[in-house]
DNA sequence: CTTAATATACCCATTACGTCA
DNA sequence: GCTGACGTAATGGGTATATTA
């Protein structure tokens, strides 16, 4: 008993720099050489399909069609906003997207060129959400048949999966935040008691040449009114190695003295 | 083998649209 | 009908990684 159980609170504050998302983790580790604090954000029970996982059907995805978009990179290597739009398309995609367009043309008669925000059927979306819960990533061929299978752009669906992915992050980070809330509120309390004791020892070793000529085993000291008295401990126990027959330990000090001024 | 260019996939911040109170 | 809040689809910019010349 000491020190060690005073810090054994039962909290344990996890700090780290892992992300649930691999990519995100590597990426970052890259760009924070100082290790910057930050929370750990995990999806309980997914695993995520990193790219580390899909070159192979990203191989095959790239060479499906590896030369759409030749004359796109002779335009130019930065991508401007339409290039990498455009380049986002695969030919395949791009049919579909035709299609697709098409058909929201149909419901929009002004709008030509016209930001529509699509509404997901709930079809859709418990499509998407039970796909999701399969796996938060997606290798270009689940994309394709999830696109197929919903009447959606390729390009839509990764889009949701995008923002279905920082959706789940930011509940996880609110979550986390709370936790950390409540541990902030337990140190702080814990803390403050520990200050308070520490002032309380304080002052006994204040008292302490008053009685430094008496033998040690015969001292007791109440904490609440600091007078010492002599005689056998509280609970009978054989005299501590120091002059008092205290201990650190705030649950024992309470235990010794549990009513310090009728000990006196 | 090394290197620069390119392609691709992803993340993040932000914008903008649709819905609802 | 107007409006602000909210949810979310969509966009744009940036980065990492793999491939290729």
């Amino acid at each position: 008993m000491g020190i060690d159980d005073l810090c054994n609170t039962g909290l344990v504050l996890s700090l780290g720099l892992e992300t649930p998302f691999k990519i995100e983790a590597q990426r970052q580790a890259k760009q924070r050489l100082n290790f910057e604090p930050s929370l750990t954000l995990c999806l309980s029970g997914t695993t995520k399909a990193t790219r580390d996982e899909q070159p192979p059907a990203d191989h095959l995805y790239r060479q499906a069609s590896p030369h759409s978009h030749n004359s796109l990179s002779a335009v130019s290597s930065f991508s401007s906003p339409r290039v990498k739009r455009e380049r986002d398309l695969s030919s395949e995609e791009a049919e579909v997207e035709t299609r697709v367009s098409s058909k929201a043309s149909d419901e929009d008669d002004d709008g030509a060129n016209a930001r529509k925000k699509l509404r997901l059927t709930k079809e859709q979306s418990a499509l998407l959400e039970e796909s999701f819960k399969q796996h938060s990533t997606l290798n270009p061929k689940q994309k394709q048949a999830l696109a197929r299978q919903l009447n959606l752009r390729p390009r839509q669906v990764e889009v949701w999966f995008q923002n279905r992915r920082a959706r789940t992050k930011l509940k996880q980070t609110e979550v986390d935040c709370e936790f950390l809330k409540k541990c902030c509120e337990t140190l702080t309390d814990e803390n403050r008691r520990l200050q308070k004791e520490l002032q309380e020892l304080k002052a006994l070793k204040l008292a302490q040449p008053f009685y430094m000529h008496m033998p040690a085993a015969t001292l007791t000291m109440c904490p609440s009114c600091e007078r010492i008295g002599a005689g056998p401990s509280v609970d009978g126990a054989a005299p501590t190695k120091g002059p008092f027959s205290m201990t650190t330990k705030s649950h024992l000090y309470s235990h010794h003295f549990t009513n310090p001024s009728a000990a006196c």
